[in-house]
DNA sequence: ATGGCCGTACATTACGGA
């Protein structure tokens, strides 16, 4: 079972370069971040076509959420249970494979500028993401909370710890905030399976950033105990970034045996 | 310094992103 995440960073503006990433990456579940698209206006077609069940919650000009199976999906649900929210940023299904895996798929709002409403935005959006996967976590499950955080977890985890000091993606409470998730039992796909330092998912569109592998890792797969248990690897498709038009993130594939 | 982001929208600039 291959699980990836993927902030697309506009499903219109490079459908071409997302169903040829696609293709290559070989997953059964992809979660899909920043659509910038409304629900109705989501490729279902081309997708179904390719064999994709899809699950979506989008919204006009930002954010947008959706999942992707190869197998079928059950108890979709849009949204965090535990908050009320009007931007599209979760959306989570048991996806029905040999062993059923429960997906959720989030786009963590950025917070900044911090301090700020924007800021306390993201922190209670942590908060409530907390929350809902210690009830997750009840179920004794292989749960999988994958997609851009927008959280850089240590000093190790970017390619420059001062240019991001003041940062919402790397300042101690958003670090904090991330680190309670873990301590609930959830555990960092990368961190148990690689863990090396000054791997990165996502690169600045500005400075030639890519080039010069000024990067940070802010897209993660957080797995219960017994999705941790079916763990082999994390694998990051940094090939996605040296196409045409591509999007700043690239995808992140957690392999679980089956 | 010989270069210097991207996508969206009530668009020709403002904004959100990270």
């Amino acid at each position: 079972m291959r699980i990836a995440t993927w902030n697309v960073n506009s499903i219109k503006a490079r459908f071409p370069t997302v169903q040829e990433v696609l293709q290559n990456i070989d997953c059964d579940v992809v979660c899909l971040q920043e659509l910038k698209c409304e629900t109705d206006a989501f490729p279902y077609m081309e997708l179904e076509e390719a064999g994709w069940n899809c699950a979506v919650l989008g919204q006009k000009s930002y954010n947008g959420v959706a999942l992707l199976s190869k197998y079928p999906l059950e108890d979709v649900t849009k949204g965090l249970s535990t908050m009320e929210d009007d931007q599209a940023r979760f959306i989570e299904a048991l996806v029905m494979a040999e062993t059923p895996f429960r997906v959720g798929g989030l786009y963590l709002p950025n917070g900044n500028p911090a301090p700020g409403p924007k800021f306390d935005y993201k922190l209670e959006w942590m908060a409530c993401l907390l929350d809902h996967a210690r009830e997750r976590l009840k179920a004794e499950e292989p749960y999988v909370l994958c997609g851009d955080y927008n959280t850089i977890p240590t000093a190790v985890d970017c390619w420059d710890e001062t240019k991001w000091a003041d940062d919402a993606l790397a300042l101690p409470e958003t670090r904090e905030a991330f680190r309670r998730i873990k301590n609930l039992g959830m555990t960092d796909a990368f961190e148990i399976t690689d863990g090396r330092a000054h791997q990165y998912t996502f690169w600045d569109y500005q400075g030639g950033a890519f080039q010069k592998d000024h990067g940070i890792r802010i897209d993660h797969l957080l797995v219960s105990p017994q999705a941790a248990d079916r763990l082999q690897s994390v694998e990051i498709y940094r090939k996605a970034r040296s196409l045409d038009k591509p999007s700043d993130h690239v995808p992140v594939i957690g392999v679980f045996e089956d």
